[in-house]
DNA sequence: CCTATATCAGGGGAACTGACATAC
DNA sequence: CGTATGTCAGTTACCCTGATATAG
């Protein structure tokens, strides 16, 4: 599980392609996120979606779908996890019967704390090299990144 | 192949982790660069490979893995595809028969300059927001994180 | 009619793991 | 002996495509 550690020294053509470099940092920062998460039986995809729920409050599949940048095909195989567990419920809408109304549990709040504070310590050992000022700059540059990428 | 865009707004609590930001800029430079390479029917993979090649000359298979940050396996099925088409060329090691020899052809040199051209276009439309200033921050700071996370 | 929702089946690239025979 | 190499088989998380039945 300590793998990485790309040897001698990547070719520059690679060390100075922002696209590599932004998924090679992808990459660690994903196998951080998996490791702690995974200590909590848990992926990525679930914290999102907890998250969202404990931010807008129930909701419909595909609006979370929308809001985590998750794929309603996705929404449904993790949703159905999440409810194994009692994090989430489903009931459907009576409003429109097409939808399920997605409602996070006690137990999923308590359990979206736990994944939060391991997040914020997975977010400390990724960024470690970095000094307060510079983490604010990295994330503004990302923000930005990201808002013109995923339509303004 | 159009999809992407988190349609609402993604929940604060993943806007501002710093982890999210990067795999989601990442999965954005992942596409942008899958749908390039793929116009000259490549992957990251194969660019890698051949940039490797093309900077430090013949090498094993072992070494190239190294270099590029990909699995030993990986590197196996890769160079066949390759070789299969004439862009490297494999011959055992005199001086040491475990190993390959991985050769950049005539025309994987070729194939690599043009995969590169694509490759500048790409990181322009990844880095379009940025001012020239900003993106070279950017890259000094993934820079910082990328040295970190390999063993410094 | 056309769109949206939930669901299911499946693919595909990237990053892995484990095993094995061979050679150092 | 232990380690390194090339190879193969298989797995996982994430991203995505299609198709379907149903409801708006």
């Amino acid at each position: 599980m300590e793998s990485a550690a790309t040897g001698p020294q990547a070719p520059a053509r690679l060390r100075t392609t922002p696209s590599w470099l932004l998924t090679q940092t992808a990459a660690h920062a994903s196998r951080l996120v998996a490791e702690g998460l995974g200590a909590l039986d848990a992926r990525g995809y679930h914290y999102r979606l907890l998250a969202a729920l404990d931010e807008v409050g129930p909701a419909s599949q595909a609006e979370l779908g929308r809001r985590c940048g998750i794929d309603r095909s996705d929404v449904v195989a993790v949703l159905n996890e999440l409810a194994a567990k009692d994090l989430v419920r489903r009931s459907p809408d009576p409003a429109d019967r097409r939808r399920n109304v997605v409602t996070l549990t006690d137990a999923g709040g308590r359990e979206l704390r736990r994944m939060g504070e391991t997040l914020d310590r997975v977010q400390d050992a990724l960024l470690a090299p970095l000094s307060t000022a510079e983490r604010d700059q990295l994330t503004r540059l990302l923000t930005r990144l990201l808002d013109h990428h995923t339509g303004r």
